[in-house]
DNA sequence: ATATTGTGCATACACAACATACACAATTTA
DNA sequence: TAAATTGTGTATGTTGTGTATGCACAATAT
């Protein structure tokens, strides 16, 4: 499991979970039927609480990204490549909605934003 | 005072009043010296607690936007057009690197990223 | 049976938001 | 000019919500 958290971030463990997570299945990295690592090992390896990973599994599994079977795993669900690509642009577009907006109370056009992502990116 | 505040965002209030009313500082909406409402009349017209409105307005003075003076009211600081600018681009930096490692997590390229914000900006 | 998996529950802690009472400054007024 | 009144920000204590936790329980596989 390739995921890192920080204590130190504003986002919650398990929101900085999610998104790695749902990353990582959207992009194909993850492919469709692997197990994700049992709840008890996760929580240990990223030295939080076994709640923790179970509060983000359980978001992933609402979202439609995982399967979950009690006493079996967790499983990446099956997805075509088109959908993964929809599904992916759908999640960016919604945050990014909300990010122009904040851009957009501080008066900047859509070319001083481009401007200075060109910088960052 | 021209602030509309939302109880169903997830942003706290407080911190909706600050951004609010630091883009309209910046933007030189609210000229310098001028004086911001009463904290008990600001928390009348928008519905919440004093201590909401208080809370806004001391990360304000602790950004330097505005002097509180007590016994008398806030007042906006004096700032030169190119001060405003440079801290508004500042503000708007902070915010848009956050918002960017969102993107690259889901492997998205900066012309990618120019091609969604065009769409909707 | 036993080990492995996810699940449910009670709790501790941090923070947002609130009502109320307090302290300081300016103004009024006697 | 001193006391009272009004207007301002400030401090205290309480309530509710959400993050994160440990431990005991249920379902499944071998």
């Amino acid at each position: 499991m390739n995921v890192s958290i920080s204590s130190t971030s504003e986002k919650p463990i398990y929101q900085q979970l999610i998104e790695q997570i749902s990353a990582q299945i959207l992009k194909g990295e993850l492919e469709s039927g692997y197990c994700l690592p049992p709840i008890r090992q996760a929580a240990l390896e990223l030295r939080v609480s076994v709640i923790t990973v179970k509060k983000a599994w359980e978001e992933l599994e609402r979202s439609g990204l995982i399967n979950t079977v009690t006493g079996k795993g967790c499983f990446v669900a099956d997805f075509s490549s088109d959908e993964m690509l929809r599904i992916r642009n759908e999640m960016v577009l919604k945050q990014m909605e909300s990010d122009t907006s904040y851009y957009k109370s501080f008066g900047l056009t859509l070319d001083e934003v481009i401007e200075l992502l060109k910088k960052i990116y």
